[in-house]
DNA sequence: TAACAGGGACGTA
DNA sequence: TACGTCCCTGTT
């Protein structure tokens, strides 16, 4: 295992940021995350995190995958003073990190996202790991699924995946495969691009909007100044940021306030008795 | 029981 | 730019 004292990490915040389908909260510090071909189990005990993997593993590939390397408290250092809304948020979920998932899966999990809610998203992502992702076996010898192969899915009716609940999603899913997998779509080349070149690209595939392309720059690509804009987002603009969302101000780190507002808005809202 | 909305996007006008 | 439609499910 590997045991770390980090500043603005915080794995509640993380799971309930919605960005990652597949991170699930155990007890009530204990967490568990699939990716790729990894299965790890995490905990948090005050500003401590407890990694449960060997060293090799969490070098390899953990540490990345929570952009342990980020200068979060830079980036809120950014932040107007006199704006007391973000303050607030940033207050709140300062323990958000960006993950640098998989493209494939941000791919699949944010079309299967629109019109959709997170309880659902995650039962969903969870049928199609079952039905078509490789079956593998954690170090307790217990089962776990990883996320299915775009070559797993090609092969599909466009309506195969109403079986996992995907509903008028399915098309989107198969199609997407279908290009994935033919080679129209270049998962690699994609990685390499730019953001406005990447999102260019994203929105040629059938399902993906703006809001969708922007999640998966952020959530996949890293690519900081994706701005998503979801209904939720939408709302707080229009109540806290009337004459427009100082983007320039926060040029190159838009994503990550995007993620304090967000979750601010989902979670902290109610914790604060409504008060913003 | 029925109606509705929930982290949208597409096709048509 | 605007509006109906797509499918499922938890909530009211």
């Amino acid at each position: 295992m590997v045991k770390l004292v980090l500043e603005n990490f915080d794995l509640a915040q993380i799971c309930g940021s919605g960005q990652c389908f597949r991170m699930k909260e155990r007890t009530e510090s204990l967490y568990s995350v699939i990716a790729g071909r990894h299965y790890l189990e995490l905990e948090q005990q005050g500003n401590e995190c407890v990694f449960y993997c060997d060293d090799a593993e969490f070098h390899g590939f953990w540490k990345e995958y929570f952009d342990l390397e980020g200068d979060y408290a830079s980036y809120i250092g950014k932040i107007a003073p006199n704006d007391i809304y973000l303050n607030n948020a940033a207050e709140f979920g300062g323990g958000i990190r960006i993950l640098r998932q998989d493209l494939w899966e941000m791919i699949v999990s944010f079309l299967i996202s629109q019109q959709n809610h997170i309880a659902r998203i995650r039962r969903c992502i969870e049928n199609i790991c079952v039905s078509y992702g490789e079956r593998l076996v954690n170090a307790r010898g217990e089962v776990f699924y990883a996320f299915p192969e775009p070559q797993s899915l090609a092969g599909l009716k466009e309506d195969a995946l109403m079986e996992c609940n995907l509903g008028y999603r399915s098309k989107y899913v198969v199609r997407a495969a279908k290009c994935v997998a033919g080679g129209a779509f270049d998962l690699e080349e994609v990685a390499r691009m730019s953001y406005g070149e990447a999102r260019e690209k994203l929105l040629t595939l059938f399902g993906v909007g703006e809001k969708v392309a922007d999640c998966i720059c952020l959530f996949a690509l890293h690519k900081l100044e994706a701005f998503p804009v979801d209904t939720h987002i939408r709302q707080a603009m229009q109540i806290h940021y009337k004459r427009g969302f100082p983007r320039r101000r926060y040029q190159g780190i838009e994503g990550v306030l995007q993620q304090y507002i967000f979750y601010y808005e989902l979670a902290g809202t109610r914790s604060a008795g409504g008060r913003k």
